[in-house]
Formats: C-alpha cells, structure tokens, sequence
DNA sequence: GTCTATACATTGATAGAC
DNA sequence: GTCTATCAATGTATAGAC
C-alpha cells in the first residue's frame, strides 16, 4: 500500500500530540505503548517505526509542548494581556483540564526521572520559554521564579480535592505573581 | 511464629518510610508492589495485610511525609531560620537527592490522578502545613505562595540536565521567595 | 507504513502453608 | 504476620505479512 508523501511525518506528529494529550491526563509512566499508539489511530507495531522506545516519545513531547508554550508567550504584547495570560495559567479550567494544559505541572516530574537526553531537550526548550517571557517581563529571574511559581500552583492545586482549597492556592499564587511582576521592570 | 506487640504497627510504618522513599526517587507509578514491599524488607503477600492496594499506600505515605514536612517547619523560631530553611530548600543537595527530600516536588503530580481519598488525604495534611508555615510567617497566602513557588523550583530544576541551568533556576526563585518574606508581615 | 501475532518480563493481586 | 507459589492482565518490544 503507498502512503502520500509528507504521510510519515504527519503521523509522527499525531503520535507527539495525541500521546502528549493522554499522558499530561494519565501521566507518562501509566499510559503504556499501546495506549499511546491507539490514541493517535495506530498499534504498537507502527509505534516503533517512528520512536526507539518510549523515552524517545516523552523528548518529542516535552519539545513539541514547549515549543506551543512558547508561541503562546510569543503572541503576548501588552502589559494587559500578560495579566490575562497569567490568569488563565492560574484559572480552574486549567486546573481541571491537563490534557490541553502546560506540560510542566503534568510532566516535569518524569523529565527528572527520564534520559540525560531528555532532560537536554527539556533544558534546551525550556531556556526558551524563559527567554520570551523574560523578553516580555524586563528580567530574567522574575520571569524564571513567576513561571516555576505558576507551575507548583498548578500542579499543588490539582492534587487537591475540594473547589475551595484550589481556589485558593490558585489565588495566592496569582497575588504573589503579580506582586514579582511588579517589583520587576514591568509597569 | 510469634510476633512482639507493635510488630505490626512497626512492619507498617516500614512499608511507609522505606516506600515513600523509593516512590519519590523513581515515581509512584512505576515503583512496582514487589519493589515497594521489597525495600521495606518483606514480600508483596505481605504487602497486602497492611494495604487494600498501591493507592492507600499513596495516601500513607502523603500523610507521613507531610507531617515531617510539618514538625519541620513547626521547629522553625527565628526568621533567620525561616530563610535558612528557604535555603535549604532550594539547594542542589535537595534538588539531588528526592529520596531524603520532600514530597512535594515528587509526589504531588500523582496524586492529582489518585484516588478521591488520596487528594482528602492530600488535602487534610497540607493545610496543616500551610497553618503551621502562615503562623511562622504571618500571611496565610503569603505561605501558600512561597510553598508552590518552592515546590515548582525543585521539581522544574530535576528536569534540567546542567548543574548552571538547575542553579539559575533555584537561584530566582530564591531571590522571588525572599521578596515575598519581606512584602509580608515578616520583619 | 501499518498491521497482526507474539515473545517475554513485569504488573497488581490472591491462596494457602507455616 | 510473613512466606512461597501462582494467577490473569498488562508492560515493552520485535518479526514478518501485506
């Protein structure tokens, strides 16, 4: 059977996207092989066409998903729609919903526990991200510190059962985000 | 055989300590029964006379490990040990070695997808924490904020492959944490 | 490029001897 | 209370047909 040219790439992608998806939900280490192949339409068989194993799968997504996070900071120009931004990473839809979430909260855990490999393309897309926040913010530290603060909010409030509880660990951390933000070169 | 009283209470508390331990080196999710049993010096059928299954010892073991976590903060006197303990947090020693450090960073991620029980469980223990650090540091959101900005820190930092990266890292976030101190009602 | 089929180890969990 | 032995199910990974 002959495939349309660009078919091979495309189905990679599907597996980085679909995979990432199910393993921000289920986490990496629960979503086995099979899993992550069916979710992107294949079995594990054609899996192995495209990765050499599932360490290979969680470098792809990890850099597929900062490369998002990072065009979405990118698209930020005001001071206003900063604010918004922050808001929405520190919001309870986010909280509730991983699987189109940030990667950090859900998988940075495993980046640590995975390959040398790995945590270079973690390290290499995450410098990234920093950048463009920190282009956006006027200081590198603060905009380091304003992202690792939103990521353990996140990732803290999800572990924990009541509305009420969550609301309010996403409410002090946007306080002191704005405050960091202020104290730094933003206006 | 017979068995000295408390041999029970012991044998479980071994499962929790020796457990967590190895749970938040390599992961909950890929930490086996075997493994978790093996580590506390017994075998998986013995496993099961303390614990329905893995998740209840996820609970037990978050509720353990933060209540260290607590009565380590509740030792805390001056504001000079406040900022040594932020210090000591956000080192590479910490940031090293998971096993000895706290849950947060490692475990948090896993409990959002646990049981209902497990995130109560989460719940009821790391208010407690909150309390005793808010008391130390007089701002209740205060705490909260520098609890997940430090938590995000360390668990961002494991990810990264560089010793600089890792540095930077926990460095602004020191810097962010120390600034919150101050802005509160901490002298 | 993707499938089915399968190898082989490990998983969570149970039963019964001691 | 803990052991050994064992279960069915699932894990990662490979081989070969199409």
């Amino acid at each position: 059977m002959r495939y349309p040219p660009g078919h091979r790439a495309e189905t990679r992608a599907r597996l980085v996207r679909e995979g990432g998806a199910l393993a921000k939900r289920e986490g990496f280490a629960r979503s086995g092989v099979d899993d992550l192949a069916r979710v992107a339409g294949m079995t594990s068989g054609a899996f192995y066409r495209h990765f050499a194993g599932k360490d290979e799968l969680l470098a792809a997504i990890v850099e597929a998903e900062l490369a998002t996070t990072r065009a979405r900071f990118a698209a930020i120009e005001t001071n206003e729609q900063l604010l918004f931004a922050l808001d929405a990473y520190l919001s309870m839809t986010h909280v509730r919903n991983p699987e189109i979430g940030c990667v950090l909260p859900t998988l940075a855990a495993e980046v640590g526990r995975g390959s040398a490999e790995t945590r270079g393309a973690f390290e290499r897309a995450l410098a990234e991200v920093t950048d463009v926040l920190a282009e956006k913010i006027g200081d590198r530290a603060v905009a380091s510190a304003v992202l690792t603060q939103c990521v353990g909010a996140v990732m803290i409030a999800r572990g924990l059962e009541s509305e009420a509880a969550r609301r309010a660990v996403l409410a002090s951390a946007r306080k002191s985000a704005r405050a960091l933000l202020l104290a730094g070169n933003l206006a």
